[in-house]
DNA sequence: TTGTACGCGTTATCAC
DNA sequence: GTGATAACGCGTACAA
């Protein structure tokens, strides 16, 4: 390793006028400029970041953490703050927690210890209350996406998953449907419990107060909602149909079209469906019938959320903020109007 | 930002006392030691990872960077990288050239300011062999996938293309196809050229000599291998096809399949296809033949990398590794082989 | 068991 | 235009 007094040494000048030079500040004659770029270039020198950053407090970066890098379902929002990055001029590092919240606090940590400017956590699976306490009690910038910190003071870019739950089930009734059934996710996750919320609500403003048989649990899995709809089709029989289904994920949503299809259901016919995420399946195995779904704006969330973050790391504030973005409802091949209107459907 | 020295303060000690606690070490005495603990938890206190890895001339993390993170061919070989790191106790950082190569090299020299302790590239679109030149010389750990440096002394884990144009080449004749037609990528990546170098000597191989009107250029994306085949069958017609198609990456395989179909022509009646990568179609939009492809050990790769990155860390090498792997034939639903045999099909 | 002194590589301040 | 010095926050050899 090469540093900034080897150059000086070798330039036969002071490190101070080098450290000029690679930060091209004024105040260096034309002579020795030139000669210090010469050893610079010979020696291969690089300046040590740790140090600069130690010693300026900046890192010009940010931390990302992510559940994982490994689904084509965060590609917004890794495009959301690539752009958004890009204006500022920091650098942004992107770290899996592989979908354990073990992992994901540990690159939280790593983060933390001033390795960068501030970091942006996509919270899904975030169930340690503690923790998250933790971080945000610790001062260091940071912006939460999707996990909803209630009352402490810390960025939160959040989205109204009841809103989604109600935008399907009115469209559903819109549809003629009259039994809607949900198929919940993972309980631990906030944003499944928030649509399950969401759909209760919105079954009682029509009339209608959900009992236990309309209210399958499930996960976030193809698999699992494959499992769920066929446990439900070997326990009813298919003339015990409900009018349709509304899922708490696309990938469950997936599964249980599979399922449904392969009993010989056809959809929307027989039953609707309605997925949540504007996902794609994982797989092509499989001819899926395009998904009416609630689409989240992952992108504009995730470039809010640099934004956010950056303005806070710069101005230090000292209430943080919270945004709420709200889902719309994209119509497909797996829900069918019952009265012809003017909806566009996609 | 609370440092070590305000914890000694407030706890009634040194700082070296409190560096021992920190780390885990002997020599302190349980009292000391309870107090110390205390005063970390009251302040919140967080070790400063930069000065500490300035120390220490050590990070315990790896950074790496790829074309773009929004593209499902390189879940694989994250997934070998992450669980690769895990066995060695490192953290990985992700970074995306964004598909700008500019970006990519500037996301290198951040990480070599000795903000990490190596770097695996994934080396598709580097042209610039001035700057690549730059990095082996410079003694920065590095391990480059995919991207041969030739005489040049760095880790280079590479796949070897022309044997899997060979693969698909000798298959095709297998299923008595004589004219086989070649779409070829990107010229400035190394890999389609490697791949076009195959193509044309397996084709030698076998007493062909392709001459120009075989070797159709193209791109990388399916609307690229959409647009090449439309264009020749614009200029050929239906009925001067060849026997085969053999594409340069799945994605434009995708695409020519596509053109294929909606002209009428039957796959692998009329004409057979074999593509390159063992991808999937970005897409739901189409009923999508499976495709008979090359299979490359991405995720091995990516191990391989990790592995011997840490241990070039670990050893300070001299002589770097280079290490090849082999593609494999994955035979799908484009081609069909004429003599009954025992191949396995997936 | 505890503390002092120094060094890691860099930048900023303030002299000269 | 140039350079000595201190400081960033930490770990460690050495001394006490």
């Amino acid at each position: 390793m090469v540093s900034i007094t080897d150059v000086a040494k070798k330039a036969g000048c002071s490190a101070t006028l080098v450290s000029r030079v690679i930060n091209k500040q004024y105040g260096v004659s034309d002579q020795s400029r030139k000669k210090i770029m010469e050893v610079i270039e010979e020696l291969g020198y690089t300046p040590n970041g740790l140090a600069r950053s130690l010693v300026l407090k900046k890192t010009n970066a940010i931390g990302v953490v992510i559940d994982t890098l490994c689904d084509a379902y965060f590609f917004d929002l890794i495009k959301g703050i690539e752009s958004e990055i890009d204006k500022h001029g920091y650098d942004v590092l992107f770290c899996s927690g592989g979908n354990s919240a073990e992992k994901k606090n540990s690159y939280i940590n790593f983060f933390m210890q001033e390795r960068v400017d501030g970091i942006v956590i996509y919270g899904s699976n975030l169930d340690d209350i503690k923790f998250i306490e933790k971080i945000v009690t610790s001062k260091f910038p940071v912006a939460l996406i999707e996990y909803d910190v209630g009352e402490l003071n810390a960025n939160n870019i959040l989205l109204n998953n009841q809103y989604g739950s109600k935008l399907a089930v009115d469209y559903l009734f819109k549809c003629g449907c009259k039994s809607i059934y949900h198929v919940s996710g993972d309980a631990d996750r906030q944003a499944a419990r928030r649509r399950l919320d969401g759909y209760i609500e919105a079954m009682k403003s029509h009339g209608v107060i959900p009992d236990e048989t309309m209210i399958l649990e499930s996960g976030w899995t193809e698999e699992q909602g494959y499992q769920t709809i066929k446990k439900f089709l070997l326990e009813n029989g298919k003339n015990k149909l409900p009018d349709a289904f509304y899922f708490g994920s696309d990938q469950t949503a997936f599964g249980g079209m599979k399922a449904l299809i392969e009993s010989g259901i056809s959809i929307p016919e027989d039953v609707m469906l309605v997925g949540y995420d504007d996902d794609n399946p994982r797989k092509n195995d499989f001819q899926y019938i395009p998904l009416t779904t609630i689409h989240q704006p992952l992108d504009e969330m995730g470039k809010t959320a640099i934004r956010i973050l950056i303005n806070d790391i710069n101005e230090k504030k000292a209430v943080k903020e919270k945004i709420m973005f709200y889902p719309n409802l994209v119509i497909r091949d797996t829900t069918r109007e019952k009265i012809v209107s003017n909806v566009t459907t996609q």
